[in-house]
DNA sequence: ACCCAGGTGGCCC
DNA sequence: GGGCCACATGGG
């Protein structure tokens, strides 16, 4: 018994395209984006990054030593960016210790003991950042699923589910992660808009409204 | 004046 | 384990 997830990223990509995640310059500016996009649009993100660049201080050892004032000034436009800029600076100061270890599993735990990186953001970063196979379940992936099967997930159980039944490909996870962010933004919200959804054939939330 | 965005941590039970 | 709250900007 399956649930189909593979054929699912199949229809996504059909109708969406290659997402080609995760939208960066440089590789550090994954890290930045994971905790910047915390309830913050990609948008806004994009700005704050463009800010640090222009300070200087898109690059690890400028970012280490820059002052806490320095980087809430320029993240200032994000949510929550007091916290961030302090959490981000902890978090560089880390990021050498944590690239030495070897075992994925230790990588894991290091990321997931940092302040401000959870579940979803050591995901992200072990994903597009370490290139490990390690699927991503945010919001929107819980929300989708939930809804197309007429059932409740506790995130690692819907994680366990999707990472057993799809190809272990590092291209796959990564675009079928982008694809559920792309259906969730534009369909999938609280407020959903079923009426034009690619899944609508296949999701009988439209109808029901139960979740 | 709401509501929410590619969440997290703390505190309570 | 789950439920609620603070964090605290910008866009609809």
């Amino acid at each position: 018994m399956s649930y189909g997830f593979y054929s699912i990223y199949k229809k996504l990509r059909k109708h969406f395209g290659f997402q080609n995640w995760w939208p960066a310059k440089t590789k550090f500016e994954i890290v930045v984006g994971a905790i910047l996009t915390q309830q913050t649009s990609w948008k806004n993100v994009e700005k704050a990054i463009e800010n640090l660049r222009k300070s200087g201080l898109l690059n690890e050892n400028k970012l280490r030593k820059a002052s806490i004032k320095e980087i809430e000034k320029a993240i200032k436009n994000v949510n929550f960016y007091k916290t961030k800029a302090k959490r981000l600076k902890e978090i560089v100061k880390n990021l050498n210790r944590i690239r030495k270890e070897k075992e994925e599993r230790r990588i894991k735990e290091s990321l997931l003991k940092l302040d401000g990186i959870g579940y979803e953001t050591a995901e992200a970063l072990m994903l597009y950042y370490f290139g490990f196979l390690d699927f991503v379940i945010d919001a929107y992936t819980i929300r989708i699923f939930e809804r197309i099967f007429e059932r409740k997930f506790k995130r690692n159980e819907l994680k366990k589910l999707i990472e057993e039944e799809i190809p272990k490909d590092l291209e796959l996870y990564k675009d079928f992660h982008a694809q559920l962010v792309e259906l969730g933004k534009r369909y999938c919200k609280k407020e959903p808009k079923c009426e034009e959804c690619p899944l609508r054939k296949i999701c009988k939330f439209g109808k029901n409204k139960t979740l």
